[in-house]
DNA sequence: TTGTAGGCGTTATCAC
DNA sequence: GTGATAACGCCTACAA
């Protein structure tokens, strides 16, 4: 059986084809009335608007990609809810493309995105140099989340001040021994090192920084093998909250207690920071306002298209939770 | 600037666009050096594939629709890693839906993606009556993780099984005053709460059905008021482990701690559950099992699209944590 | 391998 | 509001 087409809505309802086409877009020039009439007939029908087709057709896209860089991590789902929000009532169409464990695919992940024919690119978790970024955003509008790529649009989340925060906690907590688990230095959010970095510079202190991943069980057993140190530190700073799951995985294997024993902070504030019995104390980048903004500039850019690259700056806090405490003596 | 297009990479390449097609397909009829240097020349102009167009062209659809409820329950995370572990060796396109916190658009989801033009639709946690399922998928194959739904291709899990095995693991540590914490009567997972009774009523015990939603908050609510019942119970089953946490909330802001002032079981084995310091006793449900099952149903139905309704069944484990214990005296 | 003709289901435009 | 026609960028089929 052949699809039904617009072509067969028309005839059903006796009116146009191209009347048909407004009523489905819901553009000016159909009456309310008979919108309502052709939307009805179509559904009996069993017609379904080709998005496809229409895409083809239709001069300007319409539709934003959405890169998420891991369903696992609960932040880019918060993200994600922020985007919709805003989105689905400006009736954009959102097309979303998720990141592969290796780094090296974000690429063919925004190529999928443009593939779709997409207007713009809001990218959450893009793992790749900025320059690669910057070239990627000539094709493709990007909108950079959580993240400041010069020359691409990006809302932004201060990552030096997030880290500065999260070390002057466990410096007021009387830490000394503080290390941090740095994310991958490809990422771009090297803010969060940098933060840690000064702050403990102008402490006095020597920074101490050892390279994770995003995985939580690297983070683990990274942590095992600080901990069996001499100089175990008192207090860990892990670049995410993943990572910092994988270090109370770690204490938990050695019946240490998170804020007791040894303190830990995460850097996300994601949802399961909140969970009972964890109660991580994390940075909060506030996710679903990121998410909204970087809406908010995907929709100006459809608009105007050659806007200078816009940056929004947020600001992240610190939210307390059970496990830092003061330094055990 | 007008997009480059097929024509530009044959004319940049010297080549003929039919050629330029089979390339950008890896279909045979192009030799493998010749294929090279087409992709190599179109990726230097800037070419991009325009999947949007092809799809059109093409007569057999080629993408598989991925309905996930809900991005913020890991499960959900899980079954997604199984189905692209399968369909992308395959270079089968997944297009993604996320389902909205209000049941009554999932409709609309699927919507999409049928708008989308996708062969096949794996649908994780789709809320809808059986029928409504039914209906849709005459018009577009759907396949029905983790529910069975007569009449449509499903990956089923033991749903009755799995609600026995909580509740016996329950009855088992001494508990008599089990709560189960029902999932909305719409869902189709109503075998779980099944299996409780069943489970409950062959031990000569009382079934205590309270019905809840998906949302913790709501669980957290309603734990808190049984908790707070002269009759309390000493152990709450709930339909799934998102409504676990929102009852281990309930118990943490009472400070009692679960496995031995109160049991709680949650359902699905999400991540969320194996996180340190909740470790919540679980079921588990497979989900990359599950996942990887629904996508090989696809891979079958785009083959032969008359097969008769297929059904894969799986069946859950009990998956031991802190959570749950013996009765407290 | 090439070239060409035809079509996929829409949108865009215009005269009516 | 209606028709009709020309795109949109690609796939399909076929003859060369």
């Amino acid at each position: 059986m052949a699809r039904t087409t617009m072509e067969d809505v028309a005839k059903a309802a006796g009116v146009s084809r191209a009347l048909v086409s407004l009523a489905y877009r819901n553009a000016s020039g159909v009456s309310e009335s008979t919108r309502a009439r052709i939307l009805s007939t179509g559904n009996q029908i069993g017609y379904v608007h080709n998005r496809i087709a229409a895409s083809l057709a239709s001069t300007k896209p319409a539709s934003i990609g959405v890169f998420l860089q891991d369903l696992h991590n609960d932040f880019f789902a918060d993200v994600y809810d922020g985007i919709r929000e805003i989105a689905e009532p400006k009736a954009r169409q959102l097309v979303l493309s998720v990141g592969s464990r290796n780094h090296d695919r974000d690429a063919s992940s925004l190529g999928t995105l443009e593939g779709a024919q997409v207007g713009t690119i809001i990218a959450a978790g893009l793992r790749m140099a900025d320059s690669d970024a910057l070239a990627h955003s000539q094709r493709t509008p990007l909108i950079a989340i959580a993240r400041h790529i010069p020359g691409v649009d990006s809302v932004y989340s201060d990552n030096v001040f997030g880290g500065q925060l999260a070390t002057e906690h466990l410096l007021q907590l009387g830490h000394r021994r503080i290390v941090f688990l740095a994310n991958p230095p490809t990422d771009g959010y090297l803010g969060r090192r940098e933060g840690y970095e000064t702050s403990m510079l102008e402490a006095g202190l020597k920074p101490r920084v050892i390279e994770s991943t995003y995985a939580r069980s690297d983070a683990a057993e990274i942590a095992t093998e600080l901990l069996a140190d001499t100089e175990a530190p008192t207090a860990i700073f892990a670049h995410n909250d993943q990572a910092a799951l994988g270090v109370l995985d770690a204490l938990a294997a050695r019946s240490l207690v998170p804020g007791q024993d040894v303190s830990v902070i995460g850097y996300d504030n994601s949802s399961v920071s909140n969970t009972p019995g964890t109660a991580l104390t994390s940075i909060d980048l506030h996710a679903l306002e990121l998410g909204r903004e970087a809406t908010r500039l995907a929709l100006r850019r459809f608009e105007n298209p050659d806007l200078e690259p816009q940056l929004v700056t947020s600001t992240p806090s610190l939210v307390l939770r059970a496990t830092t405490g003061p330094v055990s003596t």
